[in-house]
RNA sequence: GGCGCCGUGGCGGAGUGGUUACGCGGAGGUCUGCAAAACCUUUUACGCCGGUUCAAUUCCGGCCGGUGCCUCCA
């Protein structure tokens, strides 16, 4: 499996350290807040990751952290911790804030079919483990401490700008960033900050530096090697962290331990809402609920997410929902064939056993290359379509099928499987239909007859196609959208 | 100012040095008792200017336009 590596901005081959196991740790949310559309994206996108590596037998170690302390509002280490604003506007206590909207990203994984992470660690839950680490950094030289807090010596620190290709020199230049004087270099970040004087904070806790709360960046860094050691193989996020945050992690974890990190950086690319990138600041901020109240289920959200590269940025919009809804609804009708037995056609049939196998694996081809799942989805589009028009040829294909299905929704995660059966008093009626259906044609029943049964199925939802050469097929309407 | 990315048909969105992406929408058709559904055909593109090449949307250079990061942010 080829996966575009960031450190070395070239697809290469994934050689997990210790196959079959393959360590994952990816950037978690903040919990002060609902997560936004573009949140979800990148969740989705790492379990799309998940899913192509156990398609090809591996078996991930998944870790995502639950930031819920010490995320500044700004990345420079000034303004507020995001989980005590929070509780501000909320009337709560930081833990309290950190709790719900916790609970709330639990919930939305399941929600949205994503795997569950091995580990989903809280920062908060995991003090300890960054206070050491912050000790063996202190021990080692990379740190300093000045009047807010303890900080990351960035210049101590060989190949500080690699991930990112930073031009630190040249950055400075234009920088907006009101610069603390007395920090040693602009990029050296907190790895703790000291509680404000004669201010009691909701979440703090003592360390050797004097009471305080972690930096954002040594999260990452202590659960990472709690759950995963000292190196890792992919690490995984947005791509708006390559500068800042995946650079300290670097820096934290390697200064530490002097081993590499990660061996894979995977990052990816926004979802922009009608041209402009979602954030805070433009309130812009879609949530799930959002895209149900739409009508939408969150089925939906996924095909639209697979129909664009996680290289690129994509977009969200009404047409774009459309787009991938009735793209849902056609994957769905594909799956519902695998109920039909009368998809074989022995006589005309043209797809064999052989045909169907050989899609599985053009399938995980391209989901090995380096996740393309806009091909993915076009392929599927087209088997669907050459199946419904070449019929399959005998049983063995039939079973197949359905292996083929069973097996796009372990990679896909869109719940086709559940595209349930036809009960046995539906089936009746349209083997019913079809009948009279025949004898109508040759005048030996009237069509009012036929109609009476097709109105039937209509509100069970169900269309019949009669054939002459062919047995009758079903599909099922509206199973996409909630209003139908 | 520094470091990047992108510019594809009505829309979304892949890809490629010479061959249909795919989906949505529009148009026409086949099948059909009608209507759906299904299937077929069609709509036909690669920002501009040069260069390399037998051949460029696809490689190189320049230009124009958009956009991301260097603040919050997936």
């Amino acid at each position: 499996m080829k996966l575009y590596n960031t450190l070395t901005r070239s697809v290469e081959e994934i050689k997990p350290l210790a196959a079959p196991k393959v360590t994952i740790y990816t950037c978690g949310p903040t919990v002060y807040d609902y997560p936004h559309i573009g949140n979800w994206f990148t969740f989705i996108r790492y379990d799309l990751l998940v899913r192509a590596l156990k398609a090809n037998g591996l078996g991930p170690v998944w870790v995502m952290n639950i930031t819920d302390v010490g995320h500044l509002v700004s990345d420079a280490d000034d303004g507020e911790d995001k989980l005590e604003k929070g509780a501000r506007r909320e009337g709560k206590t930081a833990w309290d804030v950190a709790k719900f909207y916790g609970d709330y990203f639990v919930e939305g994984l399941k929600r949205l079919n994503i795997s569950a992470p091995n580990f989903l660690p809280k920062a908060t839950e995991h003090i300890a483990e960054q206070i050491e680490l912050i000790k063996t950094l202190e021990e080692k030289g990379f740190t300093y401490v000045i009047d807010d807090g303890v900080y990351y010596d960035t210049s101590k620190f060989e190949g500080y700008e690699a991930l990112a290709r930073l031009d630190l020199d040249d950055q400075q230049a234009g920088a907006r960033v009101a610069f603390n004087a007395q920090k040693h270099n602009s990029s050296d970040f907190a790895l703790w900050k000291f509680s404000p004087k004669g201010q009691k904070r909701d979440m703090e806790w003592d360390s050797p530096w004097g009471k305080g709360f972690p930096g954002w960046h040594i999260e990452c860094s202590a659960m990472s090697k709690k759950y995963l050691g000292d190196t890792l193989d992919i690490h995984a996020g947005g791509i708006d962290h390559l500068p800042v945050h995946h650079t300290n992690e670097i820096a934290q974890s390697e200064a530490a331990t002097g081993k590499r990190f990660a061996n894979y950086w995977m990052h990816t690319n926004h979802v922009l809402i009608d041209g402009d990138k979602i954030s805070k600041s433009l309130g812009n901020g879609i949530t799930l609920e959002d895209i149900e109240k739409q009508g939408y289920s969150l089925e939906v959200l996924r095909v639209l997410v697979l129909q664009s590269h996680y290289r690129t940025q994509s977009k969200l919009n009404d047409a774009s929902l459309l787009s991938a809804y009735a793209r849902l609804t056609d994957l769905q009708k594909f799956a519902q064939l695998c109920f039909q037995p009368n998809v074989v056609n022995e006589k005309y049939g043209r797809f064999s056993v052989e045909d169907v196998e050989y899609a599985r694996q053009d399938l995980l081809n391209a989901m090995n290359d380096d996740l393309a799942t806009p091909k993915v989805m076009s392929m599927l589009s087209e088997y669907d379509r050459n199946i419904r028009r070449d019929w399959l040829k005998d049983q063995a294909a039939f079973k197949a099928l359905r292996e083929l299905i069973e097996f796009v929704d372990d990679l896909l995660g869109l719940s086709l499987t559940n595209q349930s059966d036809l009960t046995k008093e539906q089936r009746e009626l349209i083997q019913k239909e079809d009948m009279l259906w025949r004898k109508a044609k040759n005048g030996e029943a009237s069509f009012a007859d036929v109609d009476e049964i097709k109105k039937k199925l209509m509100s069970h939802h169900i269309v019949v196609s009669n054939f002459n050469d062919s047995k009758p097929l079903w599909l099922r309407t509206g199973t996409g959208r909630k209003e139908d």
